[in-house]
DNA sequence: CGGTGCGTTATTTTT
DNA sequence: TAACGCACCG
């Protein structure tokens, strides 16, 4: 059985597999057959080494990964599999903490926050504290009290490192933040792990249960773990050794939320008696695009080299297209697919449009729209981020905890019963003096007579709303007690009474959510399958109760929902057009996929131009593009793109210049022009909503471009218009036989103007 | 209290 | 473009 695991598997693949005690590192290019290699090696300790299941934990960043690495797992090693468990960070550091939560003070009925909840508490905080928003954006605040968490400082390391006035004024509101938090039993995403180690740091005893329970740990995506994540892992493995983490350096795109690209880089230094294996063979794409992927990375100076290589052939080249506008750059590739689906006998599902930012996907929709290609958008507005979602998940989280402060605040005054802002605050401030969660600033302010009648009438019918809701607790199944919610809150009528096309879609969506519940359910109701009675903590599958229905089934609910993502309830195996970030991409591949906007400013992003180690990640991110395609690669860039309003031109992205020429071909000329000739885009706006008018095309294929003007300015020369006095070259572009300069005014922008007809001269 | 309208601002986001 | 915060008014 061992040996047969082994088949299939090419020598440093077997090398991982067959390497079961000790620290092993595994460095695993893209599309390296790294799930192979995890699940495979999942299954021989099982078959060969005698490990027990149970013994054996596979930890990944996403339920998508850790849904797919359970099902190959189960493939391979049969139904022993079901006892190893393969979990996320977050769902395995949420399941340590249902257990031991108590020691630390809270109680086990916590809620976990997601990040519109953050932003809330921080806002409030924010307000509390008279900081001013101005000077200090909520969403850097978050981000620092994240980053905080990530490295494992607490409020009072956070307070006592705050050497400037921004930093003390950030660890006020830390303070204040996580005050509320813990007043209202709520956890963020990053207290999960940070919290974890708290309880393995404060609770010898409990991080010995879980150390002598796991023999054998395995960490995917290793190049993004952050700080506290690899104390965790850490801490776990501490006794064993047997500590196995795969990843790739030049694919951590997730610095910026805190991952530590030392974890992998030294590796071998914290654990000196490490193997080392490099999977460097590819089985996903053509030489060219490897080629193309391994020339852009090459630029990136604080890496491990390894090179990758495949024995594919060298296939297509890689496509470029230099668009008009974004909505040509929609155009063309909506026509590029259609013309593969007959040419090549592609479908749908062959094809990825990757992209920079999310904003992007919008002028891509509407062409896919409008020829009827099936597309699905995987990312930006989320299902359980839409309002009427939100509303219903506060409503039970605060039947299941009624300290949670913050979900009894969003769903307070949802729908309006006539407690508004100063109702709230008389609330929260009697609350705030006890230091007692908001419900019970409610109950108080309900018989206050420093309110209104009024406020305190609603405030009762509240409570007694509440009081009749919250019994279901432990006696209804999730789905009649949204139901119920519903029904006795009103907030099914109001919308009904709507009548708007808005309000029916929410409609819509709740019909949806129950039926979410409906699917928790019947997972749940078939019985006990494998739990042992002593531990709870012994069911596979990343549930936290088996069983019908019973008293804790809400928990379970919330807890599986809070730590579910779309890409989750993503369906990728329908025959649709993927769009999508390139990080959302990552782990995926496509026969064919079309990266739009290749320019810079969009990609990579202007901030992120100079700084150097910004500019490394975005390559990396790039690399990470690439890579996703199987068998043909398209890059796209737009002379001029309408983001945000108003439209820019920008230069081909420089990652585009780090390919050889050889690799590449120009997919205008190949058979976008001859198909279609040349179009009339005449007009191009440029910021600061200067219309330009731009001569009609005339041109036909294989027309020398016009050199005109082409060596009169040059990017840095000092330049003055009549108009807008002195600026600056920053680039200098040709389009359609016709140069255009970008130039930077002081104060006034960057503007596009068309050489042979800008009143512009040089100034020496 | 709650609705309207204006001005500001703008990555990426595994959980 | 579009979402959100804030100020103002009924």
């Amino acid at each position: 059985m061992g040996a047969d695991l082994l088949c299939g598997l090419n020598p440093p693949q077997r090398e991982a597999v067959a390497c079961t005690n000790g620290p092993l590192l595994i460095l695993a290019g893209a599309g390296s057959g790294k799930t192979r290699v995890l699940t495979h090696r999942v299954a021989y300790l099982i078959a060969h080494a005698e490990v027990p299941p149970f013994g054996i934990l596979a930890m990944t960043f996403t339920n998508k990964a850790a849904a797919e690495m359970k099902s190959r797992v189960a493939t391979l090693a049969g139904s022993e599999a079901r006892w190893v468990w393969v979990s996320t960070f977050h769902s395995l550091c949420a399941r340590i903490l249902r257990e031991d939560i108590e020691a630390l003070g809270y109680k086990r009925s916590f809620t976990i926050l997601d990040e519109s909840d953050q932003t809330t508490v921080v806002k409030r905080c924010m307000k509390e504290l008279n900081v001013s928003g101005d000077m200090f954006k909520p969403p850097s605040v978050l981000a620092a009290i994240g980053s905080a968490k990530n490295e494992l400082t607490d409020v009072d390391d956070f307070r006592e490192n705050a050497r400037d006035v921004r930093r003390r004024t950030i660890a006020q509101v830390y303070e204040a933040y996580q005050r509320t938090l813990v007043t209202g039993n709520a956890l963020d995403f990053d207290d999960l792990i940070m919290v974890a180690v708290r309880l393995f740091r404060e609770r010898p005893e409990v991080l010995e249960k879980y150390r002598n329970r796991f023999t054998h740990i395995m960490v995917d995506e290793y190049q993004d773990t952050n700080h506290a994540q690899y104390m965790l892992v850490k801490m776990l493995a501490a006794r064993t050794r047997n500590l196995c983490v795969v990843g790739d350096d030049d694919q951590s795109i997730y610095e910026w939320r805190g991952a530590d690209i030392r974890n992998i880089l030294e590796f071998e230094r914290d654990y000196p008696e490490a193997r080392v294996v490099k999977l460097e063979q590819n089985y996903r794409s053509t030489q060219t695009i490897l080629d193309a992927a391994n020339h852009v990375i090459a630029n990136n100076r604080d890496r491990k080299s390894k090179s990758l290589w495949t024995a594919r052939e060298s296939g297509a080249k890689i496509a470029l297209y230099n668009a008009d506008t974004e909505k040509d750059e929609a155009r063309f590739i909506a026509d590029e697919l259609d013309r593969l689906i007959v040419a090549e006998k592609r479908c749908y599902g062959d094809f990825a449009v990757l992209y920079r930012m999310n904003a992007q996907s919008r002028a891509i929709e509407e062409v896919l729209v409008s020829r009827g290609i099936p597309y699905r958008i995987v990312g930006g507005l989320k299902f359980y981020e839409r309002r009427e979602i939100k509303d219903m998940l506060a409503y039970l989280r605060v039947i299941e905890n009624p300290e949670d402060s913050v979900s009894l605040e969003r769903i307070i005054n949802v729908p309006r019963r006539g407690i508004g802002d100063s109702t709230l605050a008389a609330a929260r401030s009697l609350a705030q003096e006890k230091g007692l969660p908001l419900l019970a600033g409610v109950q108080m302010a309900a018989e206050s007579m420093e309110l209104a009648a009024r406020a305190r009438n609603a405030l009762a019918d509240f409570l007694a709303t509440m009081g009749r809701l919250q019994p279901l607790r432990g006696e209804r199944t999730v789905s009649q007690i949204v139901r119920a919610v519903l029904d006795e809150t009103g907030y099914l009528t109001d919308l009904e009474r709507e009548q708007t096309i808005e309000a029916e879609g929410r409609i819509e969506n709740l019909k949806e959510f129950i039926t979410v519940t409906q699917e928790f359910e019947s997972r749940h109701s078939e019985g006990p399958l494998d739990a042992p009675s002593d531990t709870p903590l012994d069911v596979p599958g990343g549930r936290l109760q088996v069983g019908a229905s019973g008293p804790n089934d809400l928990a379970a609910f919330l807890e599986e929902v809070s730590l579910l993502t779309d890409l989750d309830r993503a369906d990728l195996s329908a025959d649709q057009v993927t769009l999508m970030t390139m990080h959302s991409a990552k782990g995926l591949e496509f026969p064919v996929v079309f990266i739009a906007g290749m320019e810079e400013n969009v990609f990579p992003l202007a901030r992120s131009a100079y700084d150097p180690a910004a500019l490394e990640e975005e390559r990396r991110l790039c690399y990470v593009g690439i890579t996703r395609a199987k068998d043909r690669l398209y890059l796209v860039h737009a002379f001029t793109r309408a983001i945000f309003g108003s439209s820019t031109a920008n230069p081909v992205s420089r990652f585009v210049e780090e390919i050889p020429g050889h690799l590449l071909v120009d997919a205008f000329a190949e058979r976008y022009a001859a198909r279609h000739g040349w179009r009339d885009e005449t007009r191009v706006t440029v910021p600061g909503q200067v219309k330009m008018e731009a001569p009609a095309r005339v041109k036909t294929v294989g027309t020398e471009p016009s050199k005109q003007g082409a060596s009169e300015f040059a990017a840095g020369d000092k330049v003055r218009h009549a108009k807008f006095g002195e600026g600056t070259v920053v680039s200098v572009n040709q389009r359609a036989g016709e140069w255009f300069a970008s130039i930077a005014f002081p104060g006034g922008g960057i503007k596009q103007f068309l050489l042979s007809l800008a009143p512009i001269e040089k100034v020496h």
